[in-house]
DNA sequence: GCAAGGTAACTTACCCAAGGGTCACTTACG
DNA sequence: CGTAAGTGACCCTTGGGTAAGTTACCTTGC
């Protein structure tokens, strides 16, 4: 063995490094924004210099776009499946929490990715993201128009705007579970099953 | 007269001038970030250059400071003055959302400062974000203590999360606003009635 | 079993553009 | 004619990106 040797390979084959990098990533990513993050700090998080990271994800934005397909893949699947299981408009909501606090415990930043202000405004990262957000805005969308509809409000942007809300509640939620790192996935969906019952009455 | 001098002063006294750059640093930096942002994008808007930012606000983090101190002292006053009024807790977001809709109607981008997530994590800007974000969340957490405790809430962790996310709240109205500028501050407070009145039964 | 060599995993040392920041200088107003 | 308003041209650090070389693992042939 080599023991200290910092040259050559550490015998860590490229699909686990590459599950490494995606992960650190979208934590930095998440946590400072694109154009905040920096490579040299994601490549140290990994305990990797600068050069792997280019050799497998190419750039900046490649890496990006990594984590992002990654998050928003799992995220419009895991939406769309708990939508599709239909059921009372009132209950969607709580729904779809549990189901993004289930699936994303381990990796919370992941969500923070498709929200990101500070992506350069036209190129390959603004057009996944905008995708991934359209498809999940669809979602939202037919659940603010289901939950206005059945109080008798139709105004299209009223549904708009509470669609958009809604997301903007998750982004909340999302920001404050980060902060604490204790709290389970459970406990968050038991928070929020509470709070909505207090404040809407449902 | 000179006509198309580029050099020399332009007779526009520095008062005007700093206001100018304030309001065009303050879009730019809510727009992409303290991170993202650019000086001499800034200074292209006010159609000034680069140095004059610098004599006037001494650094990028300077003119930011001066940026969010305009934006946090405006905003923590117009939500004192609001919250001072007292009244019923359930009309007092509304009450809220009107005073900064109206006060902000034209500086839209102000309130996006206080929670920019690319400024470093220390430092003076980071410092004073956080201690006019405390203001507004002890607000806010006075706000949500008193509507669940009316509905026999009382878990401090559930006051806190409910009052993150109606900063969350804020935060997403505004985005949408800022996204349609042809809608006014009072058809935002209507909007905003009429949907609380549907979902909440207020 | 085991040398030989190919390849995958990795680093050191560098290039270069972008952007924050500065200096010396120029013009117009009072 | 002094001073405030303003610019062109520069420096320098930061950070994205690359070229060339180094080491360990893994076959292959004997």
């Amino acid at each position: 063995m080599t023991g200290s040797r910092a040259v050559g390979t550490k015998g860590v084959p490229r699909g686990e490094r590459e599950s490494q990098i995606l992960a650190a990533g979208t934590e930095e990513f998440g946590r400072a924004g694109y154009a905040g993050a920096s490579m040299v700090e994601i490549a140290r998080r990994v305990g990797v210099t600068k050069p792997l990271l280019y050799q497998y994800f190419g750039s900046k934005e490649g890496l990006y776009l990594a984590c992002l397909h990654r998050a928003g893949d799992r995220l419009t699947e895991g939406v769309a499946v708990t939508m599709a299981a239909g059921g009372d408009p009132e209950r969607m909501p709580l729904a779809v929490l549990a189901a993004i606090f289930a699936t994303f415990d381990h990796d919370r930043y992941a969500w923070k990715l498709l929200r990101d202000p500070t992506v350069p405004a036209t190129g390959d990262i603004a057009a996944a993201a905008g995708d991934y957000r359209e498809r999940l805005d669809a979602f939202a969308l037919v659940g603010a128009g289901q939950l206005l509809g059945s109080r008798g409000l139709s105004d299209a942007l009223d549904v708009e705007a509470l669609a958009h809300v809604w997301t903007g509640v998750v982004d909340s939620l999302i920001s404050w579970w980060i902060d604490r790192p204790g709290e389970t996935a459970a406990a968050m969906t038991d928070r929020c099953a509470r709070m909505m019952a207090a404040l809407f009455g449902w």
